[in-house]
DNA sequence: CGGATTTGTTTATTGGTTGAATTATTTGAG
DNA sequence: CTCAAATAATTCAACCAATAAACAAATCCG
């Protein structure tokens, strides 16, 4: 019953349809007219023509120069996302390295810049969060100089994160309540930027939304030290009530099995760890292989992507997974499970990152007109 | 990117707001005013009074004749729900029974029959559905006494259906691609009423939406002879790509144990099905909290409603359950699942039938109004 | 009885979409 | 070369729904 409590009044009819056009520009691989998006979308050209005029006022939208011509009557000027329109900054930190880039509202890369950390900085040390904001202005200036603006930054995290991006607990970091936003929002570097904080692993499942194939519907299961997982139904992310799910390292997979850090027996991590994986790989594609049957039975997802340290060994998983999934889901023979390494390597969870400030602004592109 | 990619119209904005101003007033335990709704909402005292004009005009509010008087000032007219307005007829088939029921728009049960198959009857028989049919011609006959005019009908049937109400299989009927609206729609009774049809574990989590807690997320497990599960996501639910969700009871919880009808080895449902429960409680309880420990960890669910053959053995399952949640769960000391019983009993999933015909009715007011 | 107070309605205004007419730009036929 | 046909995009009057402000209704209180 939680169906959106808020009155409709005419700007949001307004705000909706720029959406509306935006979304189908962006999905299309062809540039469409305005009359085709008229068509697509089922408002009249006169509606399309005036959104488009304010997108195009406002930045996201271009008209193509050369109208690809087809038969009779006044050529089509085509329309693309404005490769000059806001751009999201999407940042990481982990163990070993600081990382950032600009994304464009296209989706491009336009920017990079990863440095791995001094060995003799401490891994908790906060001065940190300066080194990446530093860096994060490298390529933050490169893309000043491109013409860019940037609608936001995005930073992904290995651990839990509240609604606020307050960083709960991140153990590998040894990080404990760390205000994260208002910690980067205070250097000079990205002052005045509104400033997310995301888990990795959540981060780096929205980075296939985009990467990967054009399922909306996905599990995305990340092997590193621990196993986390990222639902991403319908082309959002389930975060869970408390914003703790997708802790698929901790299933059971075997009840009286191996003890686990967590307290537990026979959690999957304790089987398709990283290690795990190195040491006895059908044994691990066996233990995941049960385990991701027991999210397809319960939650009937069609497409399970496999990143983080699986994706390099994916060839060597792949046979054993599906064999347990052939047998395990009750649905498996109306239509079999999709197995598919991830799209990205190392630069998922910050390409996410920098993904979902653009997606924010295709999302809601009023938003940022009015801004 | 599937956020509704319709366009909006000055209608739609009127749809949207009607909806809000029903929900409103369905929500609150008083019967609130014009005014007090507007305050609620947002929207103009005007413009609830004109929404709520529409309202009363199609029968969905009343005003409540004695005003309850506080204060200075114009008495404020309370409204509420029509018991009058659209009701909604459930329906359930299962292996030994047939019932149908009617439920008002305020949600109260009107009407309600219940009826034994003869045992001479071949489960499959679909003649079952005429006699199904007729017994709803009972309760709709006596709604119609009432003054009601029915809504539609949804009948709850044990196994997996289609969005378009096919049931593409039920073991336990001995049923495969049955075309229920069609066969429901042909007799006299049911004619030209909108049937749709849904699993009957689906449904009796929807109940649980109404009758139990106020949490709009929780994990439904309904006991049977198989075991369903009915996930609700925020007061919606969850249905999966295919509408295959909820399988939980071949979920693995021993990988080589007890071999499962489905082909598989240790099903849920080979040592928590209703015969293992009676047979051997201990075992039930902590195959049933190995399996919920999973959905804990992979959904961030705090709530596990235990319905079906479950509810009346919940204190004898309670504890084995919850200590391998706590065992399990990587998030218990957090903050703990709450285990509880199903608020309805076998009316269940009749009561859910219902409740989705005029849930529909309440959440879009508009096509009921327009219709 | 009359002012204060709160509820609900009326009226003019505004914002946004629609549909029809109009303008713009091309291809192709005579 | 010119004109008709075709398609794209814009302009403009009409309409619909929400808003704000004024107004009417119904009560309480001094």
């Amino acid at each position: 019953m939680t169906a959106s409590s808020a009155p409709v009044r005419q700007s949001s009819v307004r705000a909706h349809n720029l959406a509306l056009v935006l979304r189908t520009v962006a999905n299309r691989a062809d540039q469409p007219s305005r009359a085709a998006i008229s068509t697509l979308t089922g408002l009249t050209r006169a509606t399309v023509s005036a959104l488009v005029d304010d997108l195009i006022a406002g930045g996201l939208l271009v008209e193509l120069d050369p109208p690809p011509r087809t038969g009779a009557g006044r050529p089509a000027a085509g329309l693309a996302l404005s490769p000059d329109g806001p751009a999201g900054l999407g940042l990481e930190i982990n163990v070993d390295y600081l990382a950032a880039c600009v994304v464009d509202l296209t989706g491009t890369v336009r920017h990079r810049a990863v440095r791995a950390t001094h060995p003799s900085v401490a891994l908790s040390d906060l001065s940190r969060l300066g080194d990446l904001s530093r860096l994060a202005g490298e390529v933050a200036a490169a893309a000043s100089a491109d013409g860019l603006t940037l609608a936001g930054a995005t930073l992904a995290v290995p651990g839990l994160v509240t609604p606020a991006g307050i960083v709960r607990v991140a153990p590998n970091l040894g990080w404990q309540d760390v205000d994260v936003p208002a910690l980067l929002g205070a250097t000079p570097e990205l002052a005045g930027l509104p400033i997310s904080v995301d888990n990795e692993a959540n981060l780096a499942a929205l980075s296939e939304l985009r990467a990967g194939g054009d399922e909306p519907t996905f599990l995305y299961v990340s092997g590193e030290i621990g196993i986390g997982a990222g639902i991403v139904l319908d082309g959002a992310l389930y975060r869970g009530v408390r914003g703790w799910s997708g802790e698929i390292g901790h299933v059971t997979v075997y009840p009286d099995g191996r003890p686990c850090r967590c307290g537990a027996d026979g959690c999957l991590e304790q089987y398709a760890g990283q290690e795990q994986v190195a040491a006895d790989p059908a044994l691990a594609a066996s233990a995941l292989g049960i385990a991701l049957s027991a999210v397809v039975n319960l939650l009937d997802i069609g497409v399970v992507v496999l990143g983080g340290a699986y994706a390099p060994v994916f060839d060597q998983l792949r046979e054993g997974i599906e064999t347990e999934l052939r047998r395990r889901v009750l649905t498996a023979e109306l239509s079999p499970v999709l197995l598919r390494p991830a799209a990205l390597g190392a630069d998922a969870a910050m390409r996410g990152a920098a993904d979902t400030v653009v997606r924010e602004v295709r999302e809601n592109p009023a938003a940022w007109l009015s801004r």
